[in-house]
RNA sequence: GGAUCUUUGGCUGAGUUGGUCGAAAGCACCGGUCUUGAAAACCGGCGAGGGUAACACCUCCCUGGGUUCGAAUCCCAGAGGGUCCA
């Protein structure tokens, strides 16, 4: 949620670096001139709402006293239909800037680079070499098939398309994949926890995926919606809380299955697992004070990195551009990892740190001495485990198709 | 699914003949006195959001409606929790 209390002391500012996401100014400005209005409209109302209190308060004294109240009856009905003008005025108000407001992108950190798409992402490092192939490796849905790994079919007579079965190591390797990453991220620091599947609207307006993504969501009959990401139900955990600050940073990896329609993503990654309705990931979350967060969010970063060097899987690191960057975040670091069989790298995980954007519309505060002060809240995906597969197969494939398993997961097997 | 009870500030918990209740009390927490230090004791502070230079003022006692000049307190609906029945 954009700080509107900053739009209005420094216009100025937000107005620049909100540009940078193709947020008009225009639009701003607008949001700019209903903030003033709403003020103005509450200032009218709780006058008038004054009066009718003080106005009670007498009413009370009168009637005690025995005196005669006629006169001041008529006053205070009189007033009461004044009342409920104002507040009509500006419930209306209020209506029309939240849902300005609530559709306004974060701002990007000064740093993120300017860009348009994907294509003017900033590469920082690459970790791990490609390995050379004597062969003309594989996509992973051949291999997949071929070992009988992944059932597309199946999963498409289940439910729909975006939908496979894993079988026999398909299924194991998935497993062992998720334990593999919880310890992992454990002993970074990050605490398990276990959450549910199913949210309602107030846990995705927190975090950012309504009002505005609604289309992307699978919603059940009576309300909830199925989440598209842990961050989701990790975040909100402290929704419209203040923790104290010595509970600060709090660091959190959860495993969960995701859900997305990808409405946006038709005929895109059509063939194989990269892109389904249903997959599994294990998330990182973490809440700290605005001044730890930078630190917190390289080490997030460096956790996924390093479980893929564990996995000895080549990656780069790439910083997301202003045209690239989610709706929440204030920056963000893309892991992308090597498949061979598609000869590039693909993002495999994503690690944002939203500033305070997220704890505004989810209220998640902390005591800072005696002022309540909002947290910065950041996610990462740790990995997504389906592309983890795809990675592994891809680049522990043999000529003959067989697939070798890295050496950091033969223990989970 | 039916019946009945219940929902108050970080927690426990008063407050049901509507007005002086944003709300007693205890715990927790913070500051101070005392102490070599700590504990205990004592003194003080202590919900949140908006608003203001600071006050004033407005809003919030599960949520949403309603009755009333006025509601934590009354009515209706919904959600959560307990007990009994199925």
């Amino acid at each position: 949620m954009i700080d509107l209390k900053l739009l209005q002391k420094d216009f100025e500012t937000v107005s620049k670096r909100l540009t940078r996401k193709g947020v008009s100014t225009e639009l701003l400005e607008g949001l700019k001139v209903k903030n003033e209005e709403l003020k103005k409209a509450k200032a009218a109302y709780e006058t008038l709402q004054a009066l009718q209190n003080s106005m009670s308060k007498e009413f009370g004294v009168y009637k005690r006293e025995g005196k005669e109240i006629s006169e001041l009856k008529a006053k205070v009905d009189a007033n009461k239909i004044e009342i409920a003008k104002a507040l009509e005025v500006q419930r209306k108000k209020q209506e029309e800037l939240e849902k300005i407001a609530m559709s306004i992108p974060n701002m990007p950190d000064d740093n993120v680079p300017d860009g348009e798409d994907e294509e003017d992402n900033v590469e920082i490092k690459k970790v791990l070499t490609p390995r050379e192939f004597s062969f003309e490796p594989k996509e992973h849905w051949e291999l997949a098939t071929q070992n009988g790994w992944i059932d597309f079919e199946r999963g498409v007579k289940l439910a729909t398309s975006r939908f496979s079965v894993g079988f026999g190591m398909g299924a194991r390797l998935e497993r062992a994949l998720i334990n593999f990453m919880l310890d992992f991220n454990r002993k970074r620091g990050f605490a398990e926890v276990s959450v549910p599947a199913l949210v309602n609207a107030q846990a995705l307006e927190g975090t950012g995926q309504l009002p505005k993504f609604e289309d992307d969501l699978y919603k059940t009959q009576d309300g909830l919606y199925l989440i598209p990401t842990a961050e989701v139900p990790v975040t909100n955990l402290y929704q419209d809380e203040i923790l104290k600050e010595s509970e600060l940073p709090i660091k959190m990896t959860a495993y969960t299955s995701c859900f997305r329609k990808e409405a946006g993503a038709a005929g895109r990654d059509t063939r194989g697992i990269i892109r389904q309705h249903q997959f599994h990931k294990v998330e990182l979350v973490s809440i700290t004070k605005p001044q730890d967060s930078d630190k917190v969010f390289d080490e997030m970063v460096a956790c996924a990195s390093d479980l893929l060097t564990a996995l000895e899987l080549p990656h780069r690191l790439v910083t997301l551009c202003t045209g690239d960057l989610g709706f929440s975040a204030a920056k963000t670091i893309d892991l992308e990892v090597w498949l061979p069989g598609q000869n590039t790298y693909r993002e495999i995980s994503s690690v944002s740190n939203t500033r305070d954007f997220q704890a505004r519309r989810a209220k998640i505060r902390y005591k800072n001495g005696k002022k309540n002060e909002f947290v910065n809240t950041l996610n990462g995906s740790s990995l997504a485990v389906g592309r983890t597969m795809v990675a592994i197969m891809e680049n522990f494939q043999n000529e003959d198709g067989t697939i070798d398993i890295p050496e950091a997961l033969k223990q989970y097997l």
